[in-house]
DNA sequence: CCACGATGTATCGGACCGATACATCGCACC
DNA sequence: GGTGCGATGTATCGGTCCGATACATCGTGG
């Protein structure tokens, strides 16, 4: 999950280390607190060795060749290869049931202004019979077993309902706006959410790989 | 946080491995899927280790003494110990950090019916902190950052902030109901949930830890 | 002048997951 | 009568990710 994010954020630019991991945290802020530095560097490391991020060098033009005063110990900005933007491709294509859990739909979604239209809708709809799932579960729970629990048990156990059922109606609105025409335009009923003017979204012309 | 779930399911009755991943599934079902048996089992190895948990015989009075016709190879039965029982209550009682995310919070909040209410109140108010201020940086974000971002990640930061609060106003009710008197008893609008006669919560005689 | 918070890179131990393996038992279907 | 399949049951392995920790630099305000 962590690798398609970072290959996904440094295909908008390149970065370093600390700044990839406020990107991520403002990318994916709604679905985790924050991505751990003991996740991220090592993540990068495995990534550089497989060849899909290099190591760019810093030098904005106008540096003298200051030889190591203090060595030079300094930020290390990233750039996504060639090879990198394969991967992407491929892991942002791939639909599974790894797709369909929290984080996994979480960061899969984040980056959907990447994938084509057949891809989201099977996700989304994936994502969809999972949550259903999990709702039937907790159903029964509440239905049948409910003698079993204590009260606090079955309180929580209503608040997931709650959830599911909320977040069922929000993919349903979802899926229904994607197959009829273009992009994430949920309607509102005022709660969450500022001005919300336009935030025109992307023209249905799929961004794809390119592939020269 | 699996090691306060089993302590917590072993001290209602003694379980086998599969048993008690069941029980686990169906009192944490609403805030995680299913416990893997490569956390389960190795944790139980653990518990045992430090004398928490122990192995209870499985002869149930009316079994010969049938030897290893098939070298009897069949569950093992786990049971806690009054150790197990100390180390509980000292792991329920503690609040931090650690409490209030996702996770930690739902574990705790489903064995509140053995923690003392002046607990319960540090974690309601130490989560609705937690989730205030994963709000607001939402808030923030599709104020200020929004251009920044895409529809589709706009769209699930609007989802993410929606259930915050949501979950704000849940924790409202439940700190509410618990100054004032006894248990959970949210109103409901009707949807979520099924009969819902009386769930009588447990007089507020404050499970304790028995200490002979 | 220096303390403090933001920026920045990095490692280590531990928790937990997903895949996999294997063995038993009862029941339905042929 | 056999046979296959789903539920029950225990167990390990590799890998991902987290939380704590360490340490160095820089700008700013007291």
């Amino acid at each position: 999950m962590l690798e398609l994010a970072i290959l996904g954020l440094l295909q908008e630019a390149p970065m370093h280390g600390y700044e990839l991991r406020k990107e991520l945290t403002a990318k994916l802020g709604a679905i985790r607190a924050a991505i751990s530095y003991g996740s991220l560097y090592p993540t990068l490391r495995r990534l550089q060795a497989a060849g899909w991020i290099t190591e760019a060098d810093e030098t904005p033009a106008t540096a003298e060749e200051v030889p190591a005063l203090t060595s030079r110990r300094g930020r290390v900005v990233y750039e996504i290869t060639a090879e990198g933007k394969e991967r992407f491709a491929q892991l942002i294509a791939q639909t599974g049931p790894e797709t369909y859990g929290d984080t996994g739909f979480g960061v899969h979604f984040a980056f959907f202004s990447r994938t084509d239209q057949a891809t989201r809708l099977r996700i989304l709809e994936g994502r969809r019979r999972t949550i259903e799932e999990r709702r039937e579960g907790l159903r029964d729970m509440l239905g049948r077993a409910a003698e079993r629990l204590d009260a606090y048990t079955l309180e929580l156990q209503r608040h997931g309902l709650e959830a599911c059922e909320r977040e069922v109606r929000w993919l349903e609105e979802l899926i229904a706006n994607e197959r009829s025409g273009r992009a994430p335009t949920v309607p509102h009923d005022g709660t969450a959410g500022g001005p919300r003017q336009d935030n025109s979204p992307p023209p249905p012309g799929e961004t794809r790989t390119e592939r020269p």
